[in-house]
DNA sequence: GTCTATAGTTAGATAGAC
DNA sequence: GTCTATCTAACTATAGAC
């Protein structure tokens, strides 16, 4: 997750920070418990980065930066639409439970400072209409082998599928297991391949599927 | 929203502290811009709710109250299962979209203390297992109807594509419509029939639908 | 670069008048 | 019940020694 070349401090105040900031957001999280983690004392986190919302931001924009290369390699790969969800519900689905914190902090930042994401997209030089994906899944819906969808709406579909079941835990867990971690666990390991299958079920067209 | 024998004053506070904590999470919510938002002072809000946590409490409580039972009531109706989704999607999507801080509020407390939810569900007698809603889906997938999945992943699948497009409204908003607001209610908009209609496709098994 | 000690600020909570 | 004024605690941030 830390690529650049930081000193070791560096590097461990950024993984404290990212990990109080998730699990607790900007006003949650304290300082000195952020020093606490890292093992340093309060007044070395401002010698390095001057405030807690410097301190934030610089968080945040590495976690960003780590993320949107991997989804565009993924969905910009030149392979068959539906072996291409699979790989991108396996992959995300992995990438966010190794880190479940990054999805909320991202929308914990979001809800207080929509503008510094647009900035971060823009930035990125990311956009759907765009996209190659956008081209492909075009093609599939004009030769009529999958139903008529915007590829806003797939996008948004495939996301909800991958971080709302981990990013809600705490209510999946609660309410449909009963707090038993171990059967929430399992729900998520069957959702890497279930989840696919799901979406590309929804979208196949069946007409075509009884011509061939 | 606001239900019981309630003073004036006491509902002003509730509405304004639901608002203030669930753009901000309890951390981030201030007793002096609740009293604001209320129109009274911050001592009147000791007087009545003797702490923050004492009045996040109240708040969530009353808000968890209010969708339970709801949520129940569509999933237990005596209707075919198609119908039940496309009258649930319709539903949920216009209760979070007139309170979308709901989601967020509840997500919000559910880090900072699980166990607070797990008590309210259990209070709630909520039992997937048990609900009239499974014994519907196994009936379906046993007479072939619709592919085998199970009750847990099925809820949690269009759970996820009713709140998380709303709750990450910045995200999707900006990622996928480039931050033009019109586009993205349109969306929205539109997911209240096409989200139903993607489950439905997602679950229906086709190879029966040619037998028939 | 890293620490201890402390200054400065903010915000939750209480006392007491009306 | 509602207000003003105040106390106290917590936390961010800085100063200064090593």
């Amino acid at each position: 997750m830390v690529n650049e070349n930081f000193t070791a401090t560096e590097q461990k105040i950024i993984e404290a920070a990212q990990l109080e900031f998730s699990e607790k957001g900007l006003s949650g999280a304290r300082m000195q418990s952020i020093a606490d983690k890292a093992g340093i004392n309060k007044a070395l986190l401002h010698y390095y980065y001057r405030s807690k919302d410097k301190l934030f931001e610089v968080v945040f924009k590495m976690l960003f930066r780590s993320i949107i290369p991997r989804v565009e390699e993924i969905l910009n790969k030149e392979i068959d639409l539906f072996e291409k969800i699979r790989i991108f519900v396996e992959t995300y689905i992995n990438l966010i439970q190794s880190s479940p914190q990054i999805p909320m902090f991202i929308m914990h930042e979001l809800s207080s400072n929509p503008k510094r994401l647009s900035q971060m997209v823009a930035l990125a030089g990311l956009n759907v209409e765009k996209s190659p994906l956008k081209k492909q899944l075009d093609e599939l819906i004009a030769s009529g082998k999958i139903r008529p969808i915007e590829i806003e709406q797939l996008m948004i579909n495939i996301l909800s599928l991958c971080i709302f079941p981990i990013v809600a835990k705490p209510i999946s867990m609660t309410v449909l297991y009963n707090g038993d971690e171990k059967a929430y666990q399992q729900m998520i390991e069957m959702r890497k391949k279930s989840v696919a299958e799901f979406v590309i079920n929804a979208i196949k067209n069946t007409d075509y599927e009884e011509l061939t």
